[in-house]
DNA sequence: GTCTATAGAAGGATAGAC
DNA sequence: GTCTATCCTTCTATAGAC
């Protein structure tokens, strides 16, 4: 439960995101499950349906990121909290019916070739992601340029594998990915590290 | 061109899914794009828009699969057969704009947790290319279980790799995943070998 | 059996009551 | 400044003209 309406509204928004996309997601729907009154979504967003898009874009993505972070930063090496990230995406599908995905790439792609605006904010968090985890594989002692790669790498296994794991309900590619991504991870360290 | 009033109809559908999805394509749209008359789609599809695009991801399914095995049959060996796709691929998506990547991901992203028969062919879809792939890989030397497995992170990279591209407008991210997903399969080939 | 016109619901957005 | 009622458009779907 959030505190403020405003807040309530972008929580009710990511949600719907997830399950109905963009445009498959109403603005009546949102103020009725958020539980409020149809004139505050053009208080708080005066810019509409595209404005609460894109604040919600940026908000999601900066939650996952924080996301990100807590899990690297309390396994004890990389390799590890690579694959715990894994293993808590694939759990998390499970737990969910396989609905509680990345809103943010499933709204990217709805909008990638017809809302520029939006298009701009899933490249912001996008990009934004790809610098934290190459500030996290560098300071593991790996080059910049490779550190990017791997980020790189990291996002496009996980975003793909939800993409085939949201369609088979299975766990299976969320579970590959993660292995293929940690082996490409481990050839590119300095001193190879094994994950427990 | 099409020759039937059909298959202009599933043609525009298909084009129209890549840049808008599903729930953001009109009937009026694609029948307005297809040159028919509204009444056509009727006609032709009984059940109405689920119909159409059931028939839609499974056709854009069997073309893409139909590429796949052109790309790979033309290749001296699977890893230049797998270069050959993902530069392919690189190179589809500037020409365009970014816009034409696979719209089977765009309307699975959305539908997943909305609509059942649509994510069932999703995942009929996805099942199909993970055993074209499966198959390729097995019969250039390795086991039936790893060649599924690289099968998934295939499509997984590929997939994955659209989402960042499309959103940051660089190809970058595609040529990275299709580099891993070489690498990966050049560990896992009896004999390893290089691209050109 | 090809095509038009329209029904009925839902979409985003706005005006204005209180 | 919180909330309701309504506007106009667009949606899918259908009825029926020809």
């Amino acid at each position: 439960m959030a505190a403020t309406t405003k807040e309530r509204i972008m929580d009710t928004t990511a949600e719907l995101f997830r399950r109905y996309g963009y445009t498959g997601t109403g603005l009546k729907q949102i103020v009725a499950d958020a539980r409020a009154p149809f004139g505050s979504i053009y208080h708080h967003f005066p810019g509409g349906k595209e404005q609460l898009a894109r604040e919600v874009i940026l908000r999601s993505g900066r939650m996952y990121q924080e996301l990100f972070e807590t899990i690297l930063g309390a396994a004890p090496d990389v390799v590890t909290g690579v694959s715990d990230l894994f293993a808590g995406a694939a759990e998390l599908l499970r737990q969910t019916g396989y609905a509680d995905a990345c809103p943010i790439a499933t709204v990217e792609l709805e909008v990638a070739s017809s809302n520029e605006p939006l298009r701009m904010a899933t490249a912001e968090v996008f990009e934004s992601w790809i610098e934290a985890g190459t500030a996290r594989f560098a300071a593991a002692g790996m080059p910049e340029e490779k550190a990017r790669e791997l980020a790189i790498v990291l996002i496009a296994n996980l975003e793909g594998a939800f993409i085939l794991s949201r369609a088979m309900r299975d766990t299976e590619p969320v579970r590959i990915a993660g292995a293929t991504t940690i082996a490409a991870l481990q050839a590119a360290l300095p001193n190879a590290q094994r994950a427990s």
